[in-house]
DNA sequence: TAGATTGTTAATCGATTAACAATC
DNA sequence: TAGATTGTTAATCGATTAACAATC
């Protein structure tokens, strides 16, 4: 019990660049696994990952001791730790807003219930996608997420609308009492008590790249 | 001549962090002229932004010198400057390998003249794709890349295909001259002499999110 | 001119890497 | 036991912030 304790006050601390990386040693442990291994080095992680075996270490180390000196880690059990860190079991409710496009590519591409995620429901203003399927649910009009909120209480939204309706739209779902906001318009919320934002500014991805490559040119 | 020199050399050695900055910039700049405001202060867009102004000049000045003491910056002026600094008005001719959902998505959703590219070719390999038409243009089958890059000469490929093909995909575009790639599969490249690789990892985002709203419920 | 605000240098802070004793 | 490799502390490196002279 004591440990318990222990362990939560160390997480309290740990940064953004840590907890980024945490996905990313989940997909290759996973890989690692599919390829029949079940130990690794931190050295031998670090080499296939282009990371200092230092890093990996450290990174792990701001959760537990998940190795044992002389023989490094089991895959499988690392790879258990890190689900369970990231809290991928929690199938947390979760919404989408905006069934354009990008709306319904998220829906139907992504992969909720391996990454703590359930979706339960897909809204647009659009009157006349009302009814149409998206990932085998109808398609919500926006004017019935209050009452679709206060009854099915979800965690998360993941806003897939133009930056115009974003502002408005974070306000509403935070007060009906979202946890979490997966943003894909091009608004930037600040900081929010008490509420995650994760961003995916594909538009400044976008021009990074357009930098990068200009670069590369000269 | 002197100057553009001194200029360039300051520039190879801006950092990641400060290049991904920039496209924020650029959006916060756009959204000030739009609400017909013509000059700002670091100190101004710092608190828009939630940065330090300190940030802002330290970033700017990577570049150049863009604003004048006493005075501020000129918006109009700094958003042209980021936007030549960024290059997008480069029209890069770009590609998309993978016309599944999110491949139809990223070419209809994305204002692609707006960023730095021009959109030529959308490729799969599902056969019964060919024809179809997606932004306007007929999906090309996968057997034609070889001779539409030789022909076309694209600048950049995004990726929008699963994890099994990216790699192959990715070694058989840089042979042929690809300078950029946009990666929205979950396959990691390692680093590539004289190619630009922008990751957009979905998955790790949405884990990331995972983790982050377990840990308010804590 | 006086006030404002930059560009830039110096100080601080945080993240990464190196080193090594502990130990499997 | 000897070799390997961790967990962890110390050193280094880089990025952010503070300070201020220059100057519009």
């Amino acid at each position: 019990m004591f440990r318990e304790v222990e362990i939560n006050k160390v997480r309290d601390n740990v940064s953004m660049s840590v907890i980024r990386r945490l996905p990313r040693y989940y997909r290759f442990l996973g890989e690692l696994k599919r390829q029949g291994l079940t130990r690794i080095s931190s050295k031998g992680l670090a080499e296939r990952m282009g990371l200092t075996a230092s890093q990996i270490r450290q990174d792990l180390n701001c959760f537990g001791g998940f190795g044992q000196q002389g023989y490094g880690y089991n895959i499988e059990l690392l790879e258990q730790q890190i689900a369970e860190i990231l809290g991928v079991t929690n199938r947390f409710g979760c919404i989408i807003i905006g069934a354009g496009n990008l709306g319904r590519a998220i829906s139907t591409h992504m992969n909720f219930e391996d990454r703590g995620f359930h979706l339960t429901a897909v809204f647009d203003k659009n009157e006349s996608l009302a009814g149409r399927l998206v990932a085998g649910m109808p398609i919500r009009h926006i004017s019935g997420l209050d009452e679709f909120c206060r009854r099915e209480k979800p965690k998360v939204a993941m806003l897939c609308v133009p930056q115009e309706a974003a502002e408005a739209l974070g306000k509403q779902l935070v007060a009906l009492g979202i946890k979490g906001i997966w943003n894909f318009s091009h608004y930037d919320f600040g900081e929010m008590d008490g509420v995650a934002v994760e961003n995916v500014h594909l538009g400044d991805s976008m021009m990074t790249l357009c930098y990068r490559v200009s670069e590369l040119e000269k």
